[in-house]
DNA sequence: AAATATTAGATACATGTGCATGTATCTAAT
DNA sequence: ATTAGATACATGCACATGTATCTAATATTT
């Protein structure tokens, strides 16, 4: 090695994952124990009720997390939960566009009261206002610019910490 | 819904996962790239390297992101691959001592050429001075002071931010 | 128009992860 | 000495994830 990391490299590196993994197995645990689905489903519902007219598969998976065949997976089962509905898309006849249903916002409104509650306790109660903008400012240039598929949830997220 | 989050914590929320997802891969991606095991393997390694007289398995556990069975399985491959040896403890029959290899340690020094560069490139070189107080601190504020397991790890590395 | 490349989505396979549980051992109270 | 409960570690199982690949459809090139 020609350059060492120095010590606070070191700390963000060991506190990115340590502070991950804390506060995504809260979240996981407390929508478990209260029999919802995961947080990864929370944000597919969430993302296909803003989508007022549906929306194709591959835009849900440029906003997402997940790569291509886990969320053709996870699609596939949120159809057979009756969550999720999934047709042609008009124009492309390679390509499905998905509906939220009623049930899904049903599901979503139920899991929303577990998961905002826990953005309160596990987030906003936690994080002291000196840090907030370190924080975000500092997660959002670990975040390269060009990475189109992050891109959106990284633009509406520093719009809203602009506030 | 009694309260809202609001938007920071929102954006918090977000990026942490963006963030520890996009580091992560590319971490994980390089590493593969140039055929070595992964990140996890490193701490492990590095743990036991710096253990002159080896780790209870227990210990271990404590000091990493790993539970329990998933340590137990790590090890047994690590054991298997030549890199750790497993023996009974003295004092405790139903423990393990654990200590690192020769060929452990060769390796180790061959993953931090490519994990310490990735630290550089990834976290050192991205993060600008301004936020480089405000992402440590606010990351440890997510982790809870009496969290046993994570204790150790974020007192090293508060320690290290402060110097 | 034909050939080729690209894209959308699904599926197979290997691997990783968490949870529940099993076995052995330890500690401490009876 | 015996028993109750805790702890250390291992293992089985269900499920999530990533990589590679497949099919079908669209776009591009010549």
């Amino acid at each position: 090695m020609d350059k060492k990391p120095n010590d606070q490299t070191t700390a963000i590196w060991v506190l990115l994952n340590i502070a991950h993994k804390r506060v995504t197995q809260t979240f996981e645990a407390e929508l478990k124990r209260a029999r919802l689905p995961s947080a990864a489903w929370y944000d597919i519902l969430w993302a296909l009720e803003r989508a007022e007219e549906g929306m194709r598969q591959n835009e849900l998976e440029r906003q997402s997390l997940f790569d291509q065949p886990n969320l053709s997976r996870t699609i596939k089962r949120m159809v057979d939960d009756g969550l999720v509905t999934q047709c042609p898309a008009p124009t492309d006849r390679r390509g499905r566009v998905l509906r939220i249903t009623e049930a899904g916002k049903a599901l979503r409104a139920q899991m929303w009261k577990v998961y905002g509650g826990l953005m309160l306790s596990e987030i906003e109660d936690k994080v002291p206002a000196a840090h907030l903008s370190g924080l975000i400012e500092g997660l959002a240039s670990l975040v390269p610019e060009r990475d189109e598929k992050l891109q959106g949830k990284l633009n509406s997220a520093r719009e809203s910490a602009k506030k």
